[in-house]
DNA sequence: GATATAACTCGGAAAATCCGATGTAGAGTC
DNA sequence: GACTCTACATCGGATTTTCCGAGTTATATC
């Protein structure tokens, strides 16, 4: 780092003022910290940059001017990084980049951006899906500003709030004979055929609150998105366990579900929001908050499943 | 000056190699003082760049993703600053701006730099007409890299050296009666009618030559153009005094001329190269380099007026 | 549980920067 | 031509910034 920006601006100022005194007065320094500046630039260069005389000031010469035009527009690009930082930390803008491990966020997180991009037409918004893990790590990793993830197995580093608390309920075909009741318990599941979302966390999650219920589960078919064990249900292929419901009353194949909750309720999943605290810009705090906002009002009831529906 | 160059590319290069001891490393500085630049990034911008796990290294944020970013644009900036400053020295590119007081340049001038652009492409030559005055004030207030003039009341602080003694000669027309002597005295031109070239200093040289041949000159006419007096004397109104000599032999209006000597030789006109001394651009020196050349040679010779031509 | 890695802390040292007094050259004035 | 004023030049000393290095601590890996 031969030549500083101070240097660099120091000369510039003199430059423009057409003395060193002049410039001095204006930078609120001593003007031999103004010829210092001025002589290691030319020394840096070996260029004869500015003519000196006595009792008249400074001029830049031919070759100055034009080293000047390129300090300037250098100094004008510091200025616009300080600047563009700043807007970083304050102003509502620039990309926001969110990764989600929630299958059912389609049916929620539209609503949750649609203010503050409405608000803020200077916001890109990236929403990558992607599960727990990949989540968890892209958030320490930058490759996300925020995550929505299940909170099972975080990783340290990461701070996370809980968004709502998701219990298990029984998806089936709408023709289904459970489907008539107001709940069921996880024994009656004992020789249902079974739909199985084979997910992380998820899979393991629904194999052990079928365990403890001391049932052994019948798996007639695992799929990897939730869509798919929709659709299989709604085909009347088995029942499934699922958490979070879209608000689609029918599967993309057409046919029409019920749920139905599980009896004694067991142990739900937090649908958590999770973040890294200390000094987020203040687009990351929008958008956190506007999570908080969404999920505390009614409207997040309709994604879980606390009473029948078909 | 809040933030120094040095600490944001301490910044870059601990983001880039992942690790403050590995950038340290690589920066040949002290873990601490890496960690010390990063944590003025952050406080300066007061946002959360990096995410710092011990036994393993850093990371950039998200946040700190998009400032790097542009931090790495400002470094290539300055990079780019230091080199074309050092090209400004060593390389033959860029804008020449030469100034000269002397009409008859176009005679000369396009020998001397067309070598010069011919090898080197990258330069663009700017060429402006002035008087004597604004030719020295321009090459002091940076208008001018180089400049070609008289060596009469030379300003302080420009360095010059001589190219052409040029003494003065008898401009007739080709019919005239003069034209057939070899020489000419001053007191020979006691009668004639004469056509002076009215400009900044020469006027006045021409002025102290007659009078110190005892002659007090009939001016029958006055131009500010050399052109124009040629065309006046080559129309029979007068004789002119003149030092260059173009080598076209008629003027623009189509008459022949004629050149005398003036005998005993009066004080020639000096045709000086005017310079900053001290670092100037390769270009620059190239340029005095090649007027040197030029004005050595034998070429030169045709430029002045030792024995009559017609 | 042991070991290795790498960030953190902090006091002192080194270096860069700045100040301020003094000197000096040029420009303007009478 | 003498005087004055302005503004750059120089340099020793003070101040601030930066850096080093050793010791500490937290995390990862085996």
């Amino acid at each position: 780092m031969r030549l500083s920006l101070k240097a660099l601006s120091y000369f510039l100022t003199a430059a423009e003022r057409g003395g060193i005194a002049r410039a001095a007065e204006d930078l609120h320094v001593a003007p031999s910290a103004v010829a210092a500046a001025i002589d290691q630039v030319e020394q840096v260069f070996a260029l004869k940059l500015v003519t000196r005389t006595r009792a008249k000031g400074i001029r830049p010469t031919a070759t100055g001017q034009i080293l000047l035009g390129k300090v300037r527009h250098l100094l004008e690009e510091y200025d616009n990084l300080i600047a563009e930082g700043g807007e970083l930390r304050t102003a509502l803008s620039g990309p926001l980049r969110v990764g989600y491990y929630a299958p059912v966020a389609p049916a929620f997180l539209p609503a949750v951006v649609a203010p503050l991009i409405a608000d803020n037409p200077a916001v890109s918004l990236r929403l990558v899906e992607c599960d727990n893990e990949t989540a968890q790590g892209g958030l320490l990793n930058g490759d996300f500003d925020v995550i929505l993830f299940v909170a099972e197995n975080v990783k340290p580093g990461i701070a996370y709030e809980s968004l709502l608390r998701v219990p298990p309920y029984l998806l089936t075909a709408r023709d289904h004979p459970l489907a008539r009741r107001r709940s069921v318990a996880v024994a009656d599941l004992a020789d249902e055929p079974l739909v199985l979302l084979d997910r992380p966390v998820v899979g393991e999650y629904y194999r052990s609150i079928l365990e403890q219920g001391g049932v052994s589960p019948r798996v007639v078919a695992s799929a990897t998105t939730t869509e798919m064990v929709r659709s299989l249900v709604g085909r009347g292929l088995g029942c499934a366990l699922l958490n979070m419901r879209p608000l689609a009353g029918e599967s993309y194949a057409g046919d029409r579900l019920a749920g139905i909750p599980i009896r004694p309720q067991a142990k739900p999943l937090q649908l958590v929001l999770g973040h890294l605290q200390e000094n987020p810009r203040r687009l990351v705090r929008a958008f956190v908050e506007q999570c908080r906002l969404s999920f505390a009002g009614e409207a997040a009831r309709a994604l879980i499943v606390t009473s029948p529906f078909r």
